[in-house]
DNA sequence: CTGAAAGCGCTTACAG
DNA sequence: CTGAAAGCGCTTACAG
């Protein structure tokens, strides 16, 4: 492996010369910097990023901090965060906390070791908030994505899940549903306290009676929401529509509905929350709310990027807002 | 930002000290040891792993290079290169080609830049091999995934596309199919040779006339896999079975059958490749072929690690053997 | 058991 | 227009 001493050697210049040549620098006559470069081709040179990372107190990596890469709306998010990376020369380092928080720690602090210029984070349910006071003491930029955390100091972007849940809850009402659940989530998350919160609020502003037994928790994934849901079908046969949590969540809803051969649209109604691409190869396709998972991701890398050039405006707080997407599992 | 030198200050010793501290390298007298870890816990210092990669010439990343992210299987496969990863302390750069030579030659470029010490790439379609060759010639340990290219010296994680083609393709005919389509992939992709030759292989074997013009290319999306399936449904109304490239294609297919009211599973057979989670959820759900995303994610990281342990055996050709997967979309 | 010094591969301020 | 030298934050072979 070649360094800059080395074609410096083969061309009879000096190491300085090569850097300015490699970096498009200062001023070097054509001649030189023409000879520098036949050489770095001729050698198969390759530039190390790290020493001058190292040397210029810089650093062109980002980290980005999710919980489960293997959900669709994760995995979009990384790659329009990806691609906004991309188009600005840094690297992504990707690192799954599987929501605990005690990963989530050292994959922060690993991201630190490894001298990352920022990083976004979707963070882990039960954070300890003293960690991220200190983080924020580092001075390196950190924006949250997803799941805000109400530290007034971080940036955010995600989207408006109190207004989310509102759509949904209020068309199903439209179309004549009193007797709704709303299924998943994990007890302490944040998130479902917003999209839960939309859902009450709806419910009352229609004086329709809460019924506190009709709201759910479970793990955001099919077998969890399965079980679920067919516990709901027992014990609660009056129930005409479920709100899901997460589109992951209807699909595990859905799969104990097919097993028991219940029409949904017909005999339930069915919503979701995401619209991952997913939501639409179900039958019947899923009704839900649209966030932009790429929109997100596009997002919190532009800002996230700003924070890295310098800019110390107050955090922002950017909300992509949610649609109500109309398919077919309240009825066509 | 703290450095070593500023731990060593605050205790009163020297930078050698603090640095086998740091690594519990050395005979250090506990009570030294135990001064500097607590100096380094008063004045939050955090390690440089960059600045130390660079003087031990080591490194503790990997790259990892795909085509799509989006796509479940390989964001399955990305957790279990992760999670294997993860317990060796190493950081996992992620890109995306999007399928594009040049896109991947960049990435490739900046990973050997970054200093990563070893990597795994799912190669584009289309890569130039020279361009393989080259890299084989910068010594730094590549394993290939999923796509297999036949350059004999790279290592390869993937599974038997063949025979996991025979398989679907033997199960359709012991129901009774003979009119036979193949859908989906692209012209010139590895992948897809093998799994049309297993079709073929088993159609000639069991005495059905071949007729190429049942094979069809189409991009790996739902969209274009839907518009195929329109055409398939137009112009070949005596096909009674579809095989499709991917399960992502049978999910475009699926789309294009509920659209015109047509029975999946009775009417027409409908199979799909890889196994992802989602086809599980579709209605009826999808029989198809498993890969496990999730042990090619994890051997290929073995391999790669043992590579970069500096084990120099030869090549080694990993396959995870496909398996049927029945479920209800050739009928139950 | 601990310190002084060289060096990993770069870049940049300073001379010339 | 180009070179010699110092330094980024570490580690390790060598003294003591």
């Amino acid at each position: 492996m070649y360094t800059i001493v080395d074609v410096a050697k083969y061309c009879g210049v000096s190491t300085a010369t090569v850097s300015m040549a490699l970096n498009n620098k200062g001023r070097l006559s054509p001649a030189t910097r023409a000879k520098v470069l036949e050489a770095v081709d001729k050698l198969g040179y390759v530039y190390n990023q790290t020493a001058a990372n190292l040397r210029n107190n810089e650093s062109n990596q980002v980290g980005l901090l999710l919980n489960d890469i293997t959900n669709p709306f994760y995995s979009e998010l990384t790659l329009s965060l990806n691609q906004e990376m991309e188009l600005h020369n840094k690297m992504l380092f990707l690192a799954n906390s599987e929501d605990s928080p005690e990963r989530q720690r050292r994959i922060i602090e690993s991201f630190i070791s490894h001298k990352v210029g920022g990083m976004v984070i979707c963070p882990a349910l039960g954070l300890d908030l003293d960690f991220l006071v200190t983080l924020k003491r580092r001075q390196i930029p950190v924006v949250l994505a997803v799941r805000n955390l109400e530290i007034a100091d971080y940036d955010f972007v995600g989207t408006d899940n109190f207004q989310g849940a509102r759509l949904i809850t209020q068309h199903l009402i439209n179309l004549g549903h009193r007797k709704i659940a709303f299924l998943g989530g994990m007890q302490g998350s944040k998130t479902r306290a917003n999209r839960l919160a939309g859902y009450i609020s709806v419910l009352l502003e229609n004086d329709i009676n809460l019924e506190t037994k009709y709201s759910f928790t479970c793990e955001s994934n099919r077998k969890a929401s399965e079980i679920m849901m067919n516990g709901i079908l027992d014990h609660y046969p009056e129930i005409t529509a479920v709100i899901c949590y997460q589109d992951i969540v209807a699909f595990g809803a859905m799969r104990a509905l097919h097993t028991r051969n219940i029409n949904i649209g017909k005999e339930i109604a069915l919503t979701g929350f995401d619209d991952i691409p997913e939501a639409a190869d179900t039958h019947p396709e899923l009704t839900t709310i649209s966030v932009s998972a790429k929109e997100i991701g596009r997002k919190a890398g532009e800002v996230l990027l700003k924070r890295i050039h310098g800019n110390t405006e107050n955090p922002q707080h950017i909300i992509i807002p949610p649609t109500l997407i109309i398919r077919h599992s309240c009825g066509s």
